[in-house]
DNA sequence: TCAATATTTCAAGGATTATATGAATGTTGA
DNA sequence: TCAACATTCATATAATCCTTGAAATATTGA
């Protein structure tokens, strides 16, 4: 789980244009990630620059790297995503649910089984 | 649906505590919302403070306001809410859903219906 | 209409924070 | 040892962001 000040840090780090284009071309990579040059060629920046980025993502949490070889492979963090979600929603509607049904549609962006379910 | 500069706008007005902490509180609260006299006594902060913070969350879509008599009603904006959890993780892990399986529960933090099904 | 309640607006101050760049450095593999 | 892939660091720029308090606005009840 998260705190409230690692919230602030994740919802920090995602407020910049370059980063929140990582994250979310990270989160489309999925398992297979991508290497820091390749990220820095998709967002069209420089090396040091997405470096920096990339940097912050990772103390945030909302990434991590891991080396392969000559590259340096970078993911995104499930589980960190999906806390950072549940601690903006938890407990929402007073125990009312039902009432939330535009935020239920939140699973559905990646998960085909539980809308099918 | 969100832009990008909208999302950009919504996460960095979540990167604030006091504001996240508003937000959080009007997702508890869920359709009654809260009067911003009370939202203020409960965050701890000033009227004309509380006030600054409420339109920056206004401005950004995250709630909006109702005018109730005397008090101005405010409430978190579910539909937003959830645009902005999907503009992060759309077509996650590259159509491969079961590998997201830790986000998925994003949705039973308020949905005990999604979860169930 | 006057006073009380509830909230917003405005001006101003103060602190610091974030981002980009380029050169230098580190690590790996052929 | 050279080439490929990335990070680090110093530097410069520019830009917010937040808080406060006084005054203004809107609503309601006496």
């Amino acid at each position: 789980m998260l705190n409230q000040q690692q919230a602030l840090g994740a919802f920090g780090a995602l407020s910049q244009e370059t980063r929140l284009h990582i994250v979310r071309m990270l989160v489309v990579a999925g398992p297979e990630g991508m290497a820091a040059g390749l990220i820095a060629e998709r967002a069209g920046v420089s090396a040091s620059n997405i470096s920096f980025h990339l940097k912050e993502l990772e103390h945030s949490g909302l990434v991590f790297q891991q080396r392969e070889s000559r590259s340096i492979i970078y993911r995104a963090n499930i589980e960190v995503l999906g806390d950072l979600v549940r601690f903006l929603m938890e407990d929402c509607c007073a125990g009312h649910p039902e009432i939330c049904a535009p935020a239920i549609e939140v699973a559905a962006c990646c998960a085909p089984a539980a809308a099918k379910a």
